[in-house]
DNA sequence: AATGTCAATATTGTTCAACAATACTTCCAT
DNA sequence: ATGGAAGTATTGTTGAACAATATTGACATT
């Protein structure tokens, strides 16, 4: 049988296919995105090719400013600011209320074992993903497929705010043993110093990401 | 000069429009939408109205059917629970840590007397906006621009969800007096009362919304 | 050298017409 | 009624066209 991508219609696919291309920086915040130029390398036509933007425009991946185009969102410390305000939101009132045998604990658990083995070998990379997919799952939590679409956008576009900085071990590997801790507290069931110390996490990740753009920032 | 709302893209204000429709009822849930009809309706091409449908489509007022074309959402109980999972955990966690002088606490005491006013005069459409209204500035109080507009799409929906019934009167009218209580406490500063409350709101708000469609679902 | 002006050029915004692929209807045979 | 086969309507996608706007570059002025 057909993949069930490929029958996606062609603007989502496109659409998929350029976050991808963001999120693994292959696009670089500020640049333009010519029509013509991704029409071509897509092969697909401009009006497909416009939906797709316009799509990821409104995930904030994209920005669009009339008659000059799109360009890859640049976000500021602002934008920062605002995402780790829905981190809090959700994170810590997904730990808050949840259920300490619920299924997205074992993926949290997995997601822990993952980034401790990844950071042996001191990939650095693969850390931040599986720390990626733990918050993911901490969201999963609350049980809501709005929830965690609505995570999954905002983790996107502080993916792209990584992108600007360029120091993968210390932005994530300081942060795996407070992913465990947090973990344990879960499946003891106690979830409100669960939740207390997902704050106290995203306060400290919070402040070094802003920390890092400021020093980016003044070069 | 011109209003800022003429110069956005054509695929937006097309999507404002269809939303406006949307939610004033005028499409009804399961409806479908002919491009053929709706480019002719509004004078735009085929191509534009289709960038616009996906804009709402991604919303999740509208749902795209792969060679069948896009229909108005139908709402069923799973969408109502799952958007008040979203609605406890915004407004209670924009409460609890709300600040009690915040500039959103104005707009909510304006919302709750705009409410009782139209309550007054047995408007309970109008009751139903400012409703509405004093549930957005709740989630205005935690101060992020993703989380505020997160609600307005979600708040869309669940409006789609009420067009199902008919009983605008004992959907919003007898919450007025809770509100008007949530604001009270606010106002005090005592934010953990004020969520409490928020929660019992919700609860008893996805109750009766369920009953009712329960109601209408047996006929 | 810096600045301003104006035409030439490129890009986006939008429409239109075409055609393939898929879904829906109609009608006929069983 | 039931199933199937043709015919019709709709969506999916493309390519070309043109207006509107933005960028570039050459030239003149200070």
């Amino acid at each position: 049988m057909t993949n069930t991508m490929e029958t996606l219609p062609l603007a989502d696919r496109l659409a998929r296919q350029l976050r991808d291309l963001l999120i693994s920086g292959d696009l670089i915040p500020g640049q333009r995105l010519s029509e013509a130029a991704f029409s071509e390398r897509f092969d697909v036509s401009r009006n497909s090719l416009r939906e797709a933007f316009r799509l990821l425009t409104k995930d904030g991946l994209l920005r669009h400013e009339a008659n000059r185009g799109v360009f890859v969102s640049v976000p500021t410390m602002a934008t920062i600011i605002d995402i780790y305000r829905v981190r809090r939101m959700l994170e810590c009132g997904a730990l808050r209320q949840a259920w300490h045998q619920h299924p997205a604990v074992r993926t949290m658990r997995e997601a822990v074992e993952s980034a401790k083995a990844k950071r042996e070998q001191a990939d650095w990379l693969g850390v931040g993903s599986a720390n990626m997919m733990f918050h993911a799952a901490v969201v999963a939590l609350s049980d809501s497929s709005r929830l965690s679409e609505f995570y999954a956008h905002v983790a996107a576009e502080l993916r792209l705010g990584f992108l600007l900085l360029d120091d993968p071990e210390g932005l994530h590997a300081p942060f795996v043993d407070l992913n465990d801790t947090i973990l344990g507290l879960t499946e003891k069931g106690n979830a409100h110093e669960a939740a207390h110390q997902m704050e106290a996490y995203l306060n400290l990740s919070e402040r070094a990401i802003l920390k890092a753009f400021e020093r980016s920032a003044d070069l």
